[in-house]
DNA sequence: TTGTAGGCGTTATCAG
DNA sequence: CTGATAACGCCTACAA
């Protein structure tokens, strides 16, 4: 009936013309293809055959209409252009594949904004389960997820103050870190540069960290300068120039990210500042480029396989109506490379 | 009658929900939703505030079934791993945002047979038209785009030989100018470091473009050694290792893409072997890395964000059932820096 | 401008 | 083991 197959009929077949071409009824075929092991070995072979020849594919939006599940999962990061959550996403995705979920991927650019409105798309789409990034969204979003019970995981922080499941790091715990082993060096002048802190409680925990370090060293916030740069290598050059102005110039500049770290080496090579010997710099992620800008950069290594792997355990688990247990705290280190140096002697 | 709504019912609202709220037919909500103009602003507003309050989003695969429509594109692109095509889906993105319409992205890992698999997910998911790299892929492929009638369009290739709808650059002919423009500088030993070759169209054109340059001034493929190798700055390092183990060793070493090239560069510098003095390196795309890495990369430019852009357009145009028109070559321009410099004067 | 009713392709619940 | 048949939630003529 859909389709009246003509001869040169280019419609999308439905089961019910797989049905037909079978000799069975639709609900057979469905069975055939949901769960094989309860009909007939002959009519699943008839079945199968016709479903090759018509080259029949389930309608989804019938599918999850009907079924209410769509082995569908979700991620929202907030960038995909640069390689900060690429590689934790690459085995958020494998891990799902081995269970024959399909992931969506979608980016907010860092806009709480705009990932509600991906929240929207991805619930509305049928997501069965999201992974997020950071605590910080609106009420509205974590409303959509309650209010329609979408399992859920937060991921790339552990903030013991938050109570939603989350797979991550402790930020804060280990800005602090490495900026110990700056102040260790030395140095007594910093600079900051961060992505914004509004709306990312990734950026804002690095920073508190690192004002926590100072203040463990008696240091003031008179002691630092801090540029806000959205995240890209330029905007990480242009911070980098700033603090270079400042008087008194900041002797190690420590950077939210790689991305932005990467910017701030380009910068001083171009304008002759050597690094470490003038200025250090730090970075955090621990991304590819880290390792191949030069001097290396010293930052922080962020477990992002694990991560990946964690969430969508944590996921499968939670969709499959499992307990998942409590949230997990992954440590991060510090990876060190030579652009973190002592600070120089005078000034 | 969906959802009964006791004080604490939890149950996803729908159309008929909120159209209760709002004391109006569902098919009013639908329209306030769809075609807002066609309803009283007083209803309007009744409805809306109903929508708010229920934190009601429609049902995707309901909607999808009623409307044939998902106001969803997809796009399957190789890798998410490397920023290569980051920034010509980020353009993408944008450009269909405007138009309200949602992309799902999903990566094929550089293998044709999970490029199938995903073209089934996404077609199934009911995306309304698809992004597609190079034009290598399997029969079966192209078949469900056909028998489904499913916009798309080939991205970052413009093989003239090739009559599917395409908006990219002629990989072929830019590999073939740079390698020109080694030549030109005496070099003539050459290394080649490239992607695998199979299922993989743009790595096999801009070989061959570069085999065409070699022709053309006379080398054999005696005078150039082959290495392919993972997309990862590790595997370029490795793969550079090996070239420079080669007898008689290259004085150029060109890659398919910058991401071995970064590799390249890190080992060569690992190794003590100066660039370009020693060694001349080139790269592929001029992602940020090129700038970033020391020397800085002499490159191929490639226009990521018109040809995102550009192919959001034609996707658009196309899905609207308008005429695309015929497929886009843009250009590739030699981005000149400081690693490819004259062929070291003896041997 | 708004409401009514039918249908979209599947799955699931029943009988048979 | 198989076949009707009723949802599933929304859109869209068509009628009022």
């Amino acid at each position: 009936m859909s389709s009246e197959r003509f001869s040169s009929d280019i419609a999308v077949p439905t089961l019910e013309d797989v049905a037909n071409m079978a000799g069975v009824s639709a609900a057979t075929v469905s069975r055939c293809l949901n769960s094989p092991g309860v009909v007939t070995d002959r009519t699943r072979d008839r079945v199968m055959r016709a479903v090759r020849e018509l080259g029949y594919a389930p309608n989804f939006g019938a599918r999850a209409l009907a079924a209410k599940r769509t082995n569908t999962f979700g991620a929202i990061i907030p960038t995909m252009e640069n390689a900060i959550f690429a590689r934790g996403l690459q085995a958020f995705q494998e891990e799902l594949g081995k269970h024959g979920i399909t992931l969506l991927v979608a980016s907010s650019s860092y806009r709480s904004d705009l990932e509600e409105e991906q929240i929207r798309a991805l619930v509305a789409r049928g997501a069965d389960a999201l992974l997020l990034i950071g605590h910080d969204r609106t009420d509205e979003a974590y409303g959509i997820l309650e209010r329609r019970q979408i399992p859920h995981v937060v991921a790339w922080v552990c903030d013991h103050s938050q109570s939603r499941l989350s797979i991550g790091f402790d930020n804060r715990k280990a800005m602090k870190a490495l900026t110990c082993e700056v102040l260790k060096k030395g140095h007594r002048s910093l600079g900051l540069i961060t992505a914004d802190r509004i709306e990312n409680d990734r950026a804002r925990e690095r920073a508190e960290g690192l004002f926590e370090a100072m203040a463990e060293f008696g240091l003031t916030m008179d002691e630092i300068r801090i540029v806000e740069a959205p995240y890209s290598i330029a905007s990480g050059a242009q911070a980098f120039g700033e603090l270079m102005r400042e008087e008194p110039r900041p002797t190690a500049v420590l950077c939210g990210n790689d991305v932005l770290a990467a910017g701030a080496i380009s910068m001083a090579k171009k304008s002759g500042i050597r690094v470490p010997e003038e200025v250090s710099i730090t970075g955090f992620d621990d991304i590819e480029l880290a390792e191949i800008v030069t001097p290396g950069l010293t930052t922080v290594h962020v477990p992002h396989r694990e991560m990946g792997r964690g969430a969508a355990r944590l996921l499968l688990n939670l969709s499959n109506g499992g307990d998942p247990g409590p949230s997990i705290e992954l440590t991060a280190t510090i990876k060190w490379r030579a652009s973190l140096g002592p600070a120089p002697s005078k000034s």
